[in-house]
DNA sequence: AATGAATGAGTCTTCATTCAT
DNA sequence: GATGAATGAAGACTCATTCAT
């Protein structure tokens, strides 16, 4: 008796998904010099499977990038929609992102991953790269605001924010490279916050 | 007629830096995916060239980083032996390393290319270890003085050290993959300094 | 529908031997300087497939010498249990490798191949030592023997012993090199049984 | 002052014989897969050098399988010209072979290397043959002759010859093997005649 | 005549991808 | 839908050979 059409389709589902978290964890822990063979031996499935769900290797770092936008990690829109004052909200934001980056290093970790190297298409670097540019310009248009209402120190806006984005994006290296530490000594917001006080 | 042995000497040591500082441009730009083939173009040399001077592609890499820490920019010892105050040497300290991830972001780069790879030999990662821990042993112990005499915030100083290190990464590579925007908005050392403000 | 396990068994089985075939006849015709494209053209197989049966080129002449010693050209052992005088039993054991050599010459060429090889590796050659040891020393106790109950001449046992292996030796490879005088012409038995002759 | 021209002469000839010894040696010792670079350092002349006075690398062997034949040890010629009954110059051919190659197995070992080598090219390999055939034609006659004074056992020359050519192989192939052994156990000539003995 | 720096074709090995079952 | 055998294009490395000095 043939299975159900929806059957099949629940089947592929469920494969696609786990094909994408055993590479999402093989890369995380090697890079680009993941193989087919590592990730399709971390999904428990034949080698030549991945092909059914991916078209290639290139493929699947493209699925794990959309899943990484998607995940809404990488996403500031709806934190920036928020009451009170912009320092109040930028405050808010930027506590979030921590919290955020300290649970989910490894999206961060293969975001930069992803990011350093050439490798990597064009194309999808591209989207990655908007996305960066949607949350430096919705910090920069929050940072702006708080300076018109005194809540951040005065000054070149862009400064503020380079110095934002380095800091948090050092901060997913570093809990990458050494979780035990961050995991003793994460810095609480109130540090970095410090950057911007009036 | 040979050529005399200086000649030989000269031509052998310029090679080698060219080499050398092919790879390096090629190494930063591309990761450990950087090929052999890559180097020599780089270099306008043979292919074969590059083996009369390096043994093998890690030890390309190993002078690579034997570079790295000899060049000094990943040195803090000299920094800290500074006349004034804690608080006045730790300003100093910050704001030198400031200049030379300004200056030299393509070290940084090249630093955080190589501990980011799995396939770099543990010996050569152990060194890199070493030297990181040295910085970071380093701005612990002044951060500690200089909470002792109130011109640091006080609090943990491990999370201070980690804010810095992550700040100072995070420049790194900012600058690194976006130079322009860096070169227009380099945060002042001020700014990072308001972290350990009291 | 994958195929059955059987299926994919006897296929590995069968490609596994193929290759090692191939292997054998390719070096036996040119020794170690054998690459690893002549055995895959030799196989009618690609040349990434070799490596999906054997590890490395090592490993291919390892699997050889395997067979060569498994094959019980090399064992004398059982050869040596026979019923009779120790003068008889010595005849029975060289006529029985004279016949071996006459039939199988490929796999003494293969032998002197590898034992001539400064490439091959320490483990490797040590085994075959260690058998041509065990040829050396049956022998060697035979030969005693039948001097002692006066079929062979008297004198030093090893002196005889050395004789034997070289003449089989170099019919070996003459047997090789010029098969079709060996065929013409093969030295009967008596002939070398002359040399122990009291 | 411009060296003369029977200096340069001079020159040009010891360094040639230098370079052939240096390559004499490094061949005997591993066979076709000796490098170049190895024969110059073996000679200790820059590896340039070589090129002066051979165009190739297949050049230097033919040098040196030609010197091979020209020393004579190859050669039976003079050795068939001698007084005394065929049954006589035999025994004195074979003890005087058995002295060369005892003496210079080293010559032999190389003898065979080239003869074992399919990257030999087929002109060296030809002239070797020849030679060969030269032998084993010398060898047969003397045996015909004296089989018919009797001296030798009757049955076909051929199989004598190849007998004997057999032995004196193998005994070269385990004198350069295993020397210790052959200087202890050397096998007296009159075991090798005794397979000549009527 | 001599040196050794430079070149590039050839060899081993890995791995993304295809295909028969 | 699933498997794993098969392919071949790259990449690291070696070495015979050439060439400037």
């Amino acid at each position: 008796m043939p299975r159900t059409e929806e059957a099949n389709q629940r089947i592929r589902e469920e494969q696609r998904a786990k094909i994408l978290d055993a590479a999402w964890r093989a890369f995380a822990r090697k890079g680009t010099a993941t193989t087919m063979a590592e990730i399709a031996t971390e999904a428990n499935v034949s080698y030549g499977l991945v092909y059914r769900y991916f078209s290639s290797k290139e493929a699947i770092f493209k699925a794990l990038v959309e899943q990484m936008i998607q995940s809404g990690a990488l996403r500031v829109q709806n934190l920036l929609e928020q009451p009170g004052t912009p320092g109040e909200r930028l405050t808010f934001l930027i506590t979030k992102i921590l919290e955020a980056r300290r649970e989910r290093s490894d999206i961060f970790l293969l975001f930069q991953h992803v990011m350093g190297d050439e490798m990597m298409s064009d194309d999808l670097r591209q989207r990655l790269q908007e996305r960066g540019q949607a949350y430096y310009d919705g910090m920069k248009q929050l940072i702006v605001e708080a300076q018109a209402s005194g809540e951040v120190v005065a000054g070149d806006p862009d400064q503020l924010v380079v110095a934002l984005m380095a800091y948090l994006d050092g901060l997913s290296r570093l809990a990458a490279r050494e979780p035990e530490m961050l995991k003793q000594h994460f810095p609480e917001p109130e540090i970095v916050l410090r950057m911007l006080k009036p």
